[in-house]
DNA sequence: GGTGAAATCCTCGAGTG
DNA sequence: CACTCGAGGATTTCACC
């Protein structure tokens, strides 16, 4: 684990908020330099704490109504690399993750509508052994702006 | 549904990929003018398509090792807004999915070990009237960044 | 980690089709 | 209405202390 000090935890809580900010408001926040703001964050980069910045979308307003979790289940002998790649290869899919148990993956899934998720969830069940899929269908969702301690300084 | 164009789907594009990308370095991608790209990205923020920007973090390297997904069961009389308030209290909760179906809520947890899991999915069964829980504890992830047509302009 | 200066970038009003 | 242009101010970046 990386050696991340109480300033550093406070820029990637700044940038957790708003990944957009300047160098400058960061430096007032953290009482540092801006080029000592810059340094840390570049540093963040290169150790790979920080893997890159995105913006948050409202997918509902572009008309991507429907979010939802994918639960498969594959044949045994399926080696996980292959159950990655073949989730990955459907474009509505948003993330893949392996799981240790009963179901072997959970694969977090966009669509346009109802209609549109049946395809996707089709082609999943298509792709590689998968044994047996049950979907789990998002009614509202809510993600932490990371106002509360999401990732604090110590345990 | 918002109007949004093809332009602006490019500039939804790149900024998945970097959420910090220069207006004037996606002017060039786009071929408009850097106060054109301003003003568009300004109105997505004003509609409500983006609703912010982060920085992509990589929490293993911060300690926090764990994540998993917690399905929770709720008493049928408990109303949905408890459901998602009492998930947000718990710190290391980083995001709530109300559920149609079987499970009433899914949750994304981050937690540093897996004793701190455990304390994790305690204070979820604690809070509320949640009559059971099952926890998948993710092995991997992988996370789209956008170099496939995640958010495609039309069906 | 701080400073300072050059290069870039952002921002906004004015003008054009 | 969306775009381009241009100028002033802010921000980034980097070498040096």
């Amino acid at each position: 684990m990386a050696d991340i000090d109480d300033i550093d935890h406070r820029l990637l809580r700044l940038l957790r908020e708003d990944g957009r900010r300047t160098f400058s408001e960061m430096a007032v926040e953290v009482d540092l330099s801006v080029a000592a703001v810059k340094r840390r964050v570049d540093r963040l980069r290169e150790i790979g704490v920080i893997t890159g910045f995105t913006v948050r979308i409202d997918y509902a307003k572009l008309g991507w109504g429907i979010e939802a979790f994918t639960e498969l289940r594959y044949a045994g002998t399926t080696p996980v690399s292959r159950i990655v790649h073949t989730a990955t290869e459907v474009p509505e899919v948003q993330a893949v993750f392996t799981i240790a148990g009963d179901p072997d993956a959970l694969v977090h899934v966009r669509a346009r509508d109802l209609g549109h998720l049946q395809q996707v969830i089709d082609r999943l069940r298509r792709t590689g052994d998968v044994t047996g899929t049950k979907t789990l269908i998002a009614l509202g969702s809510w993600t932490r702006d990371s106002l509360r301690p999401p990732l604090p300084g110590a345990p």
